[in-house]
DNA sequence: ATTGGCACTCGCACGGAATGAGTGCCAAGC
DNA sequence: GCTTGGCACTCATTCCGTGCGAGTGCCAAT
């Protein structure tokens, strides 16, 4: 048995339905593929096919459809990612390039990446959780009241207001400031807590030594917004017109996306963990955690500086998706994006 | 005639209308409400209504659908704006209070308006051009980069990243930014350019004396983050499943307002110009500037601190929406928002 | 293993008839 | 002069029944 034809055959048929959107018929394969075979050739290994899992036939006088599995197979062992051409790689650059902050550069990525593969596009904020404390600033806008601003190693910027009961003066304001920075400058997120800590409580005092009431609520504050994982959970969405091209099965699945893509915390469930090294992820249909999105693919990636995945990126749309399309696009901009970062 | 019983027939259908999202016949109308008489006199009604453009049968045999004039004059002579009840008020109040920072109220009222109306939410971020400077931090990231951080009196802040040419030292930093904050605090974004172009080229200096390039780097950064009109355009929006509702009418209705969505500036011309004093905006269907959105009303609204416009908020929906109820959630949370702002 | 031939299966598009909600109009009633 | 019951009429929608054709599965031949 020619399993290598078998495998052809299988690609066709992604290819064709990816493309039509209708079940791909014996005869209509051989005619725009060049297999050199007949029809009825065809027709047995479309047999052998179903039988398998790979296709599925969605009812008895039409053509064949990919199946999950089908598609699996498909992205796992048929595709060679194809390069981004020239005129692409430099209208990304082009893009990306013009951003103002990082606010911006999310923005831009999640547009361009909603252009590129005419699907969903999905950009996570750079996570808190592996980035360093750059500075952190304190400012005082009223006599009680402080604003901390902190600033890390991606870019993004916390800041939290902070009511205090007594009043403080500029120089003890500029003196914390100082401690503070000389403490966690550097440190990665997780560390800086401890070093925070410290700071409110000296370990060299006196257990009973009264607590500086000032430099703990600050602490505590900072603490806080280091920790707050609902940051961690800010993303960005774009390309939601794209859905309307779903057309059919707008109950069974442009409903529930529209839903997951409102459900934040779903969502980044749904995208996974970040992979880092250029590897993109594929989910394809029921694979996912959510029954209501059997339909729904998802390729994503991580990005970040330094090679190190930060956070996630990719698309999400139909299974019936250009596969090795999308995988291009997502990791050419997750290239660009993390390169972006690493000269930040 | 019977004007008034015209008009409780016109109230009627657009009531009925609404909620069944079908045509409305006369036996069920005089069913349904309690109009006091024959289904033969609310016929003639509808024809007298048909003949002067409030409503229209879409064929012969079918009942009628209000008119965007039929809406129009339901919205002006027919509602009376039910206030929120006390559970609802309670409600938005605890739903809005847990918000920890300006980002996080304007997500928290865009969910919030979603749900209470069903339909898609915008919520424009306050607006900077009437804000004033509340303080303006330099932070040497590197010895030639500069963060530049500018917060607003709505709680918004800025950020920019410059480098400059030359190193720069902690003192000649501090005293700049010493030197900023008493020019700008407290200014109205117009005044705190000009304010600023003073200190990169004093006036008393002579005209020919070299100018500080540190200064005027600054100056020019922070006036051009002022000035930033993108910025203005930030919006968030939330309830977009809601437009599954829609159901019929896909292409024409749902995907050219997916469109809008994504066109952040068509978007907000869409919303229109705030309007202050809790005066409720409402855009039916062609009267908006986008004939693609024909089918589409837009509610708005104003918000801001002290009665003073600064953003505009409001839903998207489909010319057949609850009115009354869309415009009364509206109103109720732009105060709410407004209250917090007048805080913060 | 491949191929041409052939009978068979169904989904779908098309057409006509039945259905029924809703209308417009008219003549009678209050 | 409104209002109302009656009645004929319209027309979108639904329901069948039919024919068509794409596509299949199997078989015998190569």
């Amino acid at each position: 048995m020619q399993n290598e034809r078998r495998l052809s055959v299988l690609r066709a048929i992604v290819e064709d339905y990816v493309k039509t959107e209708e079940p791909v018929g014996s005869k209509a394969l051989v005619e725009r593929h060049g297999l050199g075979v007949s029809p009825a050739t065809v027709r047995n290994d479309m047999a052998a096919l179903e039988e398998e899992g790979y296709i599925t036939a969605p009812h008895t006088s039409a053509g064949r459809v990919p199946t999950d599995k089908g598609y699996r197979l498909f992205v796992d062992r048929l595709t060679t990612v194809k390069p981004m051409t020239a005129a692409e790689k430099r209208a990304i650059a082009g893009f990306l390039d013009g951003a103002v902050d990082l606010d911006d550069v999310v923005t831009r990525s999640t547009r361009l990446l909603s252009q590129l593969t005419r699907q969903v596009a999905v950009v996570q904020y750079p996570t808190l959780s592996r980035s360093t404390v750059r500075h952190v600033e304190l400012v005082a806008l009223a006599p009680t009241r402080l604003l901390l601003v902190l600033i890390l190693s991606t870019g993004r910027v916390e800041q939290r207001l902070l009511e205090v009961t007594e009043e403080v003066s500029e120089e003890t304001l500029a003196a914390l400031r100082t401690k503070i920075n000389t403490a966690v400058s550097g440190a990665v997120i997780a560390e800086a807590g401890e070093a925070l800590r410290t700071i409110a409580q000296p370990a060299d005092a006196p257990a009973d030594a009264p607590q500086d009431p000032l430099a703990s609520a600050v602490a505590e504050a900072l603490i806080e917004a280091m920790n707050d994982h609902r940051s961690d959970e800010r993303i960005s969405i774009g390309g939601t017109s794209n859905l309307a091209r779903f057309g059919d099965s707008f109950d069974t699945a442009v409903r529930p996306l529209l839903e997951a893509l409102e459900e934040h915390v779903v969502l980044l469930k749904l995208m996974g963990e970040a992979t880092a090294g250029g590897l993109v992820t594929v989910r394809i249909g029921a694979e996912g955690p959510y029954q209501e999105l059997s339909q729904t693919s998802v390729v994503a990636t991580g990005y970040g500086p330094g090679d190190e995945a930060l956070a996630t990126l990719g698309v999400v749309g139909p299974t019936r998706m250009d596969y090795p399309g999308s995988m291009a696009a997502v990791r050419a901009v997750a290239r660009y994006l993390s390169r972006i970062l690493d000269e930040a």
